[in-house]
DNA sequence: CGCGAAGTTGACAAGCCTCAACCCCTGTGG
DNA sequence: CCACAGGGGTTGAGGCTTGTCAACTTCGCG
């Protein structure tokens, strides 16, 4: 269910948020950014934030939980692009007439807060450190987007899901995970649309990883017992190496 | 080989190419693009552009030929990541420190357009309708990128062969192209690694859409013969029709 | 004319999918 | 407290799609 907006004008979560994947802000940009109003949602589970064939207005940004892009071929065919982490901005995959082009669904509860794309279009006019930060973000989902198509083109199913896993692993790091386990609330299922895969397919190689000792999964936990080993995996670099 | 480069300042086709994929431009636009310094270069075929990991410090725009932007995975696997054709970028794909994270070669002889990237974002800074611009350019690879992770996601070989042709296909007659037939410099070897596929299968489902009247495809042109079928077949809607 | 690149075809192997059965866990309601 | 249902995970068997290898043809071009 949806509880009702709310709205904050200072040191907003998700305007922290949407910053700390900025580079270098200055203090006026901050001054910018912390007067720009955010309306916050709050998202059931399995809940659409967005449809495809919306019209956008506002940006998006993840604060709390996790969600997924996808798009649909058919009933039984669905392709997810990629996981919104907190942090995340949703929303910047339009077509020319600002309609979103893929669905977006929480994959756990999410709180998302919600710029008016007017108004952060025109701070982002008036301060040079927001306008980089923002096309930086663009280019950073577009890098994303290129690792995905690279998994999908031409890695073994094995190399997919060692990648996916170190890329979850390695974004949860990057967000301050000290622990040597990070979260996964993402099913086999969820894994298998991400991954062009079938969901039984996705299970032998996530079992495989299990038993060469490489990685623990259990109980929305992910825990990478080798990350050297997971990394040369996922980039393709090991081959003919005795793999058991 | 590459010829000595050129230097022009007043209606260069690289500024009009990159502005023809924009929206509204005012003529203050215009005016600042117009006193922007393009350098060209002109590239052979199967020459590279750049390499990944290049520092990139300019915006590089297609004036003449097509190009390709690729990784590798290793020796034996590449992955194309897409075609860019007169008047797309390239040279937006970077990570946080301005690095390329991808190659890019030349697949027919080429004339490319450089502008200065510090350059360019001065005046983008400075006028707002350059800014959506260079926006919107990324948007709209942003949704190439997810077109295709589509394809490699969740199509088969046949209908990704027609996806693929009809974006090319699209693509030229968007830039005016009249006639039934459009450029396709392009051997199948390229196809099967833009589709994640091999030679030989790409072969196969060509010889498919020929036998089944769709398409033709000799001597570097193509031919569309059944645009609604062709379209039905890339969106994944032809599944139970008697296809032989 | 001759060479190399690109395209074509068949036979066979491998990777992945589908189907189907079963297990485990958790929450729910009697 | 138990029964039950449902979601998620696991496993095996068999089939289809795609890859590999290898031979051959065609095309483009010097």
């Amino acid at each position: 269910m949806t509880r009702p907006p709310l709205t904050t004008r200072f040191e907003d979560p998700a305007v922290s948020a949407l910053m700390a994947g900025m580079g270098q802000l200055s203090e006026t940009d901050h001054e910018a950014m912390r007067h720009l109003k955010v309306v916050h949602r709050f998202i059931g589970r399995q809940r659409s934030l967005i449809h495809e064939g919306d019209p956008i207005r506002q940006v998006r940004i993840i604060c709390k939980g996790w969600a997924i892009r996808s798009r649909r071929l058919d009933q039984t065919r669905r392709q997810i692009l990629d996981v919104a982490l907190p942090g995340d901005i949703v929303g910047l995959h339009l077509d020319g007439k600002s309609t979103s082009i893929c669905d977006v669904e929480a994959l756990t509860p999410c709180e998302v807060g919600e710029i008016d794309a007017d108004a952060l279009e025109r701070v982002a006019h008036q301060n040079r450190g927001v306008a980089s930060s923002l096309h930086q973000n663009l280019t950073c989902q577009l890098a994303r987007a290129n690792d995905q198509v690279l998994r999908l083109g031409r890695m073994t199913a094995y190399e997919r899901v060692c990648s996916f896993l170190m890329d979850i692993y390695d974004r949860q790091r990057l967000e301050g995970a000290l622990r040597g386990h990070v979260d996964f609330p993402i099913t086999q299922a969820i894994v298998a649309d991400l991954l062009g895969l079938s969901v039984v397919h996705v299970n032998r190689q996530v079992m495989r990883l299990r038993r060469e000792g490489l990685v623990s999964l259990q109980r929305r936990q992910l825990v990478i017992h080798d990350e050297q080993r997971m990394t040369s995996i996922a980039s393709g670099r090991a081959h003919m190496v005795a793999a058991e």
